[in-house]
RNA sequence: GGGCCGCUAGCUCAAUUGGCAGAGCAGAGGCCUCUUAAGCCUAAGGUUGCGGGUUCGAUUCCCGCGCGGCCCA
């Protein structure tokens, strides 16, 4: 992007004059040896009194982000990547030429700076300065010093400046990286591997969404990017691997909303001989532990008010939970005219096509989901709407499946696998039935992985966790965008 | 896709009923040996998102378009 603008070549100029110079007069270092992180002397020099001076030798580098000259001091705060460090330049001390270079320096400039440890007359910790290089002018400048940068979509388009100016920005990056880190650590921990299962198909399943189409030239071939590494999962613990985990990034070619970003991050494990009430502890566990490993406890706010994600969470069958929503019991055996009227009560119109569980599912998704808000296992839901769960062994009309809701959202869908093969097909065949009738988001029928099952699927448990969402729900973000170093946009 | 709102200096924001487009920060020059968004003085900085229209006169009113936000489907 180019601002061909007087005004900004002239904000420019004496950045451009002083790069310009640097660079005739042999040119910038090619690396530094920083010896501290700014934290890391808050940490070691925290308790130092006003005024003091010390002979402890430093040399710190960052971006300069804020300036003061006061006569003959300077005052520069300089950011590394773990804070600041306040440099303290005293032309009395290290004499005029030095002083009079320092004071060239631009807000933005990254620089290089040595000296000893001390504290201002006000106490601030700071280097005095003894020698400093420029590594790398800014020739632009910086969005407001104060305000920050405010723009949601230039935060989101540039997000190096965002993440200059706005703590806010690298905060939540810095948690994100935690999360993923400690999400890692507690499959590893449980005997997981983590694995990389192809992005680039000729055929998305595992899911049902529409995916983004490319070409393989070279082939000639139509492909797809995954929608979901389910089925190729589950094909490894066929394979022997009997718990692996792939964090994932998913592509669903749908709208983008506050919630929705095209390209997203999933995180999906399967657990041999597991079935779904052992993931369903394994998840609250997890949720718990990241939230601790993110915000140091369990216990969080979340849009202005208090949620607790500490375990055991509440568990809950969906036709419990709309019977009471509705006032009414209902079940998979109360009356279709009767389901689709409460539907409609309910906001839902039903289509032709749709059975008892798809209808409750329908109600449940209106009203029940949005209004839970602590931590609940949503559990046993309808065949219908669920392709690819185990049969409940009481009634099997219902899968063993869970979904984790918290906040009105789902955090992780998981489930006994169904490692039924001629079970499998049949649900397959029943989705391109669906999508014969003009579903186009029901799921394809994928013959590979139905002659995997044939070899022998162990009971397995498998779960999905959206990691994006995570990430919004422990950042108190409520907008995927904010989450996503760099959200899908419209060109410019 | 529909409704509402926004787009003004590099950044953050003003501008009465339609009447010369303003401030703070950043940038330039000057003063200051303890600042913390330092302060003070001086000068500079604009195709008001884009294109039409109404009007003596449009940032302001009308129409279209672009980009974005919020809500709804």
């Amino acid at each position: 992007m180019t601002d061909s603008s007087d005004q900004t070549e002239d904000l420019q100029a004496s950045r451009r004059e002083h790069h310009e110079e640097i660079v005739s007069s042999g040119g910038y270092p090619s690396r530094f040896d920083r010896t501290d992180w700014a934290a890391d002397l808050h940490r070691r020099f925290g308790d130092l009194g006003p005024g003091e001076h010390t002979e402890e030798e430093v040399s710190v580098a960052g971006r300069v982000m804020l300036y003061r000259s006061f006569g003959k001091l300077q005052f520069a705060t300089l950011r590394d990547m773990t804070g600041t460090i306040q440099l303290f330049v005293d032309k009395g001390h290290i004499g005029d030429e030095l002083a009079d270079a320092f004071a060239r320096v631009d807000l933005g400039d990254w620089v290089g700076a040595s000296g000893k440890v001390m504290t201002t007359k006000k106490g601030e910790l700071s280097i005095q300065l003894e020698t400093f290089v420029v590594l790398q002018k800014s020739l632009r400048p910086l969005p407001d010093k104060f305000h920050g940068l405010q723009d949601v979509e230039l935060r989101s388009r540039r997000r190096y400046l965002d993440l200059m100016v706005n703590d806010e920005a690298r905060d939540i990056a810095v948690t994100r990286a935690k999360i993923l880190s400690e999400l890692r650590s507690q499959f590893e921990a449980r005997g997981f591997i983590e694995v990389e299962t192809p992005v680039l198909l000729s055929q998305a399943t595992g899911a049902t969404a529409k995916p983004f189409a490319t070409k393989h030239e070279a082939l000639d071939l139509e492909m797809y990017l995954r929608i979901a590494t389910e089925l190729h999962l589950k094909r490894l613990v066929v394979g022997g691997l009997e718990r692996v985990f792939e964090i994932g990034r998913i592509f669903r070619n749908e709208g983008i909303d506050a919630t929705h970003n095209p390209e997203f991050t999933m995180l999906e494990a399967y657990q041999a001989l597991a079935d779904f009430e052992e993931i369903m502890t394994l998840v609250e566990d997890v949720f718990a532990a990241v939230a601790v490993a993110a915000r140091g406890t369990t216990e969080i706010s979340y849009r202005d008010r208090p949620l607790s994600l500490a375990t055991p969470y509440r568990r809950a069958t969906m036709t419990e939970l709309v019977s009471k929503a509705l006032g009414e019991e209902v079940d998979l055996d109360t009356p279709l005219d009767r389901l689709v009227e409460l539907a409609l009560e309910a906001g839902v119109e039903a289509e032709e096509s749709w059975g008892a569980g798809r209808l409750i599912f329908e109600i449940y998704d209106e009203i029940v989901e949005p209004e839970i808000w602590e931590p609940t296992f949503v559990t046993h839901y309808p065949v219908e709407v669920s392709p690819l769960s185990r049969r409940n062994a009481e009634d099997p009309r219902l899968t063993d499946r869970f979904e984790l809701v918290i906040a009105g959202s789902e955090y992780a869908n998981a489930f006994s696998e169904l490692n039924d093969a001629a079970d499998q097909m049949a649900r397959f065949e029943a989705q391109a039935a669906a999508r014969a009738a003009g579903d186009d988001e029901a799921h394809p029928i994928d013959v590979d992985y139905v002659e995997a099952l044939e070899y022998g699927l162990p009971p397995t448990g498998g779960l999905g966790i959206g990691v994006d969402r995570l990430v919004m729900l422990l950042t108190d973000q409520t907008h995927i965008r904010e989450v996503i170093l760099f959200p899908t946009l419209r060109p410019v």
